[in-house]
DNA sequence: AAAATTACTGTAATCGATTACAAAGAATTT
DNA sequence: AAATTCTTTGTAATCGATTACAGTAATTTT
């Protein structure tokens, strides 16, 4: 591997022309210029990027910390935050906190000791609650979740109207009866909770507090949810789900109790995952702008990194109902 | 952020006697040990990784290139790739590449730039023929494709024994005419290729090459390879894919077709993928080891960091065949 | 008690870049 | 022709760690 030396030797000038060619620095007489450029070219030569990043005091690094990257939301985001990053000449440091709080102060923590440029972070509602004290060295947008008061940069699914749509959908074919199953750990959750019972009443229906279940965003959790809520003595007609995963354990139970969608039930989600559209009936969803939400949180960062005292912001993204088979016009039942 | 400097002033010590604390040497005194631990505790004090990592001249950051993170065998593998190096504290470098070989040796440029310990490499075929010309500096270790022959460290399903499993499984179910699609890019499709014909020989079934397809490893290609097939005179009994992707195409085009499966015709294909059991019937698959891949792979690389000389190894591992309802037995055909 | 060994600690070089500053020469202005 | 400015280049400090080497003090050996 040869070095900056190296260049400066076979070109006979000092490093800091090598140096000043490489950044384009004006004040090279052309002559010289090539004289080192050709030298370059001789040996191959490549930038110690870490020698750089010292000097400089700052990294092209980026960091993207999901819970975990087989959610296919966070596979979708995160091929985008990879793509909007490689395009800036940043490289995308992934890591998967399993929505563990103390796995998630551990890689901010590996972050600052990286000393990337900054993170693209989804937290848990635990470590959301105490972001400030944390004092990250770095910048920080949030994706998916965030406090609406807070602070920070974020990129954000308008939650509440995407809960909204999605329960007023339902409630539009004819279902009343709804049992809902929602993420625990995050805001989301609690905001697309907010939107779907903000729906319900709208509509003039009661909300059953046996119907409202908060869970781990997990499959299992979300097919024995769904089991629970069938054998409840008056089950509900429909489920909405808020999280692909959960979508997934539902449409599982509903399968298992041999239960016809959409006719002896509805079955609604988040997400327009690969297999919404492929299982019979397809399931309807709300999807989420994946790849604009990795785009936008990259570039927000990367504004950030260029300007640390631009005002925070929060950009907020609207779903999009997909309508599919899984929750067909129904008679006025009931 | 503190410094080893302001730690070595704090605690009245020089910056060496700080570093051999900290990385634990002997012949320090006792009670300056604990001196230098306070005033690290104290400072808050965490060393820069960038300056070691120069200095050191080696970090602890991996690369992993694959074609697509959306493709659940490579998501699922690069989860485990993650946990793996993490616990060997090392971090992990993401990039995709499309199957594009530009974009490969791009990031394997830039891997190089960013002085990578080691990288782990899904490569086209194109890239894998010319793969020692590369000369890279850093080690490698190929996943899911490698030439037999190359001397390279590898991780490897026995793709022609899970080719022959497979195909053969469908020959036992009484399937006859056997469409087979397998992706062009990679020498996984050839391998598994080659099993699926070893198996067909050995049931003493002829071949016929209008029932073998080569495309893009996508979903709209394994769509319209199937109708292609679907459309033959005389049609395919079953499709054998060597993809998930070809799998959701090939099973989008069975539907539009209102075929009905598995009576009408039969479906196999690899990777068990969330939808390949949530789909009705759920999908016969052969399920590769992803865990076991993204460990192993992780591991071989990180052995040969620390030893370079060590001689070059491929681990083998077994795929699952997974029996769902997408290939039940059928009475014996034509 | 002198010599040899061991334990501890500091000085300074080093990794490979960037850049403030200085210096020398050329061009321009007065 | 002297003064000023501009262009070009090099010297050396710097980023923050690690470590070879050297030096001093303490301990052990003879």
């Amino acid at each position: 591997m040869s070095s900056i030396k190296d260049v400066a030797k076979a070109a006979n000038v000092s490093t800091a022309t090598v140096s000043r060619v490489l950044a384009n620095h004006p004040h090279v007489r052309q002559e010289v210029r090539e004289r080192v450029l050709a030298a370059v070219a001789q040996l191959e030569y490549r930038p110690n990027l870490i020698a750089r990043n010292l000097r400089s005091q700052q990294s092209n690094t980026l960091g993207l910390i999901v819970s975990d990257i087989r959610n296919p939301f966070f596979t979708a985001v995160s091929r985008a935050v990879e793509d909007t990053a490689y395009a800036h000449g940043y490289n995308v440091l992934l890591c998967n906190t399993d929505e563990n709080p103390e796995k998630e102060l551990l890689y901010l923590q590996l972050m600052g000791d990286e000393q990337v440029a900054g993170v693209i972070f989804s937290p848990t509602l635990q470590t959301l609650n105490r972001f400030h004290e944390l004092n990250l060295s770095f910048p920080t947008v949030l994706i998916d979740r965030s406090l609406r008061s807070g602070d920070v940069d974020a990129v954000l699914l308008d939650n509440v109207s995407a809960g909204y749509t999605l329960a007023q959908h339902l409630i539009n074919q004819g279902y009343r009866r709804i049992g809902a199953i929602f993420g625990e750990a995050s805001t989301t959750g609690r905001e697309r909770q907010r939107g779907f019972e903000d729906a319900l009443r709208d509509a003039g229906l009661s909300m059953q507090p046996e119907y409202l279940r908060f869970v781990r965003p997990r499959t299992e959790a979300g097919h024995s949810t769904t089991l629970d809520l069938l054998r409840l003595p008056q089950p509900p007609e429909a489920i909405f789900t808020s999280n692909s995963l959960l979508t997934a354990g539902a449409l599982q139970a509903i399968r298992e109790r041999r239960l016809q969608l959409p006719e002896q039930i509805g079955l609604v989600g988040f997400d327009d995952t690969a297999w919404a559209s492929l299982v019979q009936p397809a399931i309807t969803v709300l999807a989420q702008p994946t790849d604009e939400i990795g785009r936008s949180a990259t570039e927000l960062v990367l504004q950030r990194v260029a300007d640390p005292q631009r005002p925070t912001r929060k950009i907020i993204l609207q779903g999009e109902l997909i309508v599919r088979e899984s929750s067909v016009e129904q008679q006025v039942r009931a």
